[in-house]
DNA sequence: ATAGCAGGTTGACACTGTCAACCTGCAGCC
DNA sequence: GGCTGCAGGTTGACAGTGTCAACCTGCTAT
């Protein structure tokens, strides 16, 4: 990575921390030493231990939502598109849990506002443009584009959420995250084809 | 409450402080004052502080387990069952949000075994009971029960994450948990008559 | 030239989880 | 009875943490 501007490079820094070794090893020291800087060096760049968290979400979520978009940039159909974003959005949520969890079900995350609430909404709206499409291609049913999206984003983020707790035994009639998706699916379909 | 095991006393008072000031509040050393001991006495009946944690966690899970038992005993139609079950799922999502993320959001918990395991089973059990006399009244689709109990659980998880994140603005048309998981279940139904 | 400030440093503080050592009273056994 | 052992409790210490305050330094704009 070339030059950055110090904020940025202690994004990364805890975020490559936070993916190797869970939420605890984010410690404000183990961040600046890792920067090449001195223990508190990050005050002078984020108010608090929870901003620096929050600055790695709102990256994280721009991620996303630009992973999103190449796939909406996708040639295939509508389904698989979403097919696609979804399993996009597993694969991160598998590679990395604890920023996955950051995002998703944290409680700083949840109280914080402004910047990052924006971010996750452009997320969530990438999805929407596609479940859109596939309405529009009949493969959903008509009605209300955020609400048949919100249904379909919890359920992946709550199968996530099971899978991650290993709750998820297919040995036990409980698909992947993939395959209920896929059910889903087929089950709002409004023609039943499959 | 009357006499307890210190055991139970210690899950209780760990309980209390998480509900009150979140996960951060729960402190061994608070833990030990506020059941009028010493710092660390709690070292003398769990491990750790993880360990507590999970104490906490096992018995929340068996509390809702109870919770959905009651519903079992309800007299009503399967379908206003499952509504009541997810119904008290939400209400205990939403007063206790700390206990809640430390059920179904949380690494440590995720990655915990043994009991804890079986007692969160314990739970998903008595929804999968009642979405099997959904089934059997013709209101969900005729397939194998924990695949489609799997599929509605998760989509009450994702919700409630989503609606604890901030990320369900009904002036955005995104409906509340109670409204989408209605609209879920209108979706599934096999005869759509409503 | 100088004032000010962004960015960096060191040092300190209270608080945390955890470990080790010690104490105490009671159960069970000879 | 006398002894042992141990569950349950205590105090004291340790390293590590977030955070604050004070200080330093070099650039920038007046």
């Amino acid at each position: 990575m070339a030059e950055m501007t110090t904020d940025r490079r202690l994004v990364a820094v805890a975020t490559d921390l936070l993916d190797a070794g869970g939420e605890a090893a984010v410690t404000l020291r183990a961040v600046g030493q890792a920067a090449g800087l001195s223990h508190n060096a990050p005050y002078k760049h984020f108010a608090s231990r929870s901003a620096l968290l929050a600055a790695v979400a709102t990256a994280s979520f721009d991620a996303l939502t630009q992973d999103a978009e190449a796939v909406h940039a996708l040639d295939c159909s509508p389904r698989e598109k979403l097919l696609a974003a979804i399993g996009l959005l597993a694969a991160f949520g598998r590679q990395h849990p604890a920023r996955y969890r950051l995002l998703f079900h944290n409680a700083d995350t949840a109280s914080a506002g402004g910047e990052l609430k924006v971010r996750a909404v452009g997320t969530f709206e990438q999805f929407r443009l596609i479940v859109q499409q596939c309405q529009e291609a009949g493969d959903l049913p008509r009605m209300p584009s955020p609400a048949l999206t919100s249904l379909i984003f919890a359920s992946v983020v709550g199968l996530l959420a099971m899978e991650s707790n290993g709750q998820l035994h297919p040995e036990k009639g409980l698909k992947s995250v993939e395959a209920s998706i896929e059910l889903l699916l087929d089950l709002l379909s409004p023609q039943k084809t499959r």
